[in-house]
DNA sequence: TTGCTCCTCACGTCACGTGAGGTGGC
DNA sequence: TTGCTCCTCACGTCACGTGAGGTGGC
C-alpha cells in the first residue's frame, strides 16, 4: 500500500526480480552488451566474426547478447587488455580450460568412487561375518588372524591407502 | 681394424654414440639452438629476455642450449607460427599444460587405486570365507543370500560400478 | 682474418581495436 | 528527427621478429 503510494508519487523504489534468469537467453542488445563487458560495440562484432562469441539474433537481426555471453566476454576482456594474449591465444586457453575442467569433474568422480568403494568393502566383510556368525557355532582355537571370538564387533581391517590430497 | 683404416683414409664412417644423453645438459651454442628450432637466434635472445627459455651458459657467458630447451623452443615456434599465438598465450598455455599434465598423473594414480581396490575387496572377502569354511562345519539351510553351499568357490559377487572410460 | 659470440637500437609487418561512413527500421 | 541497429573499409598502435652495427675472444 504504501509502496504503491510512493511510485504513484514517482518515488525511486527498489524492485527485486525474482524470477529465475536463463543465463542461456539472449537479453541484451549490442550497445547494452558491449558496455556491461566494457568493450567497443564494434569489438563484439569482431569477436563473432572470428567466432569467438556467438549472440542470438531477433527476428530482425539484431544480435542478443545472454548473460553467459558477457561472462564470457568479460573473461576475453581480461585475458586480452591484463594478460596481454591475442585472439588466438584466448581461443587455445578457452579450448584448454574446457579440458581442465572436464578433467577435475573426472577427478571429483573417481575421488567419490573410491570412497565409496572403501565403505562398501568394510560393509560386504562385516554382511559376510554376521551371517556367518547368525548361522554356526564355532568351536576349536582362533587360530585364524582374520577372525575373532564371537560377539566382539570389531570390523575386519583391510589395509587402504589413501591418495595424496583428497580434498 | 677395418674400421680404422677406413677412418685413416678419409672415408666416412657412421659412429654411434650409445652414452646417455642428459635431456638437461647445455649442450647447443645459440647459432645451432636457432637452426634446431627453426629460429632466428635474436628470437632465441629475445625469449630469454621475456623469460621464455633459460639457457646455460658457458664460463665465457655464452649461451648454452640443451635438449630440453631445443625441444621447448620448438613447442614455441609451433604456438606462434602455426596457431599465430604471440608470447603472452604462449606463456598461458605452457602454464595451463604443467596443470593439465599435473592432473593426468592424479588421475591415472586414482585409476590405478580404484583398480586396486576392488582387487583387494574381493580377495578379502574371499579370505573370511575360505578361513571360516575351515574351521566350521555349516549345518541347516542356506537362506543368507551372502552365502553358498560349501565346496562351491565362486566369490561374493560385490555390486561395482565403474567409472566412466577407464583407459 | 674469419666466424662466431655478446649487446642495443631501429625498422617492417601484422593483428587488433576503433572510428568513419553509409543503410535501414522502430 | 534521434538513436539505435546493420555492414565494410581504413587507419593508428603495439607486439614481435629480424636486420644492422659495434664489441670481444677463440
Amino acid at each position: 500500500m504504501a509502496k504503491r503510494n510512493d511510485m504513484a508519487r514517482g518515488k525511486r523504489v527498489t524492485r527485486r526480480i525474482d524470477a529465475t534468469i536463463d543465463g542461456e537467453r539472449g537479453v541484451f542488445m549490442i550497445s547494452v552488451a558491449a558496455e556491461l563487458a566494457d568493450m567497443h560495440p564494434q569489438t563484439l562484432r569482431m569477436y563473432e566474426a572470428r567466432g569467438l562469441i556467438t549472440p542470438k539474433r531477433s527476428p530482425k537481426k539484431t544480435r542478443l547478447y545472454s548473460q553467459n555471453d558477457v561472462e564470457r566476454l568479460r573473461r576475453i576482456q581480461r585475458m586480452t587488455s591484463e594478460e596481454g594474449l591475442n585472439l588466438a591465444g584466448v581461443e587455445a586457453v578457452l579450448k584448454m580450460e574446457a579440458q581442465v575442467s572436464r578433467m577435475h569433474s573426472e577427478l571429483e568422480r573417481m575421488r567419490k568412487r573410491t570412497r565409496e568403494l572403501e565403505r562398501e568393502m568394510n560393509e560386504e566383510v562385516a554382511r559376510v561375518r554376521r551371517s556367518l556368525k547368525a548361522e554356526i557355532v564355532p568351536y576349536g582355537a582362533y587360530d585364524s588372524a582374520d577372525l575373532m571370538p564371537a560377539g566382539r564387533g570389531r570390523p575386519v581391517r583391510i589395509p587402504v591407502r589413501r591418495p595424496g590430497k583428497s580434498g
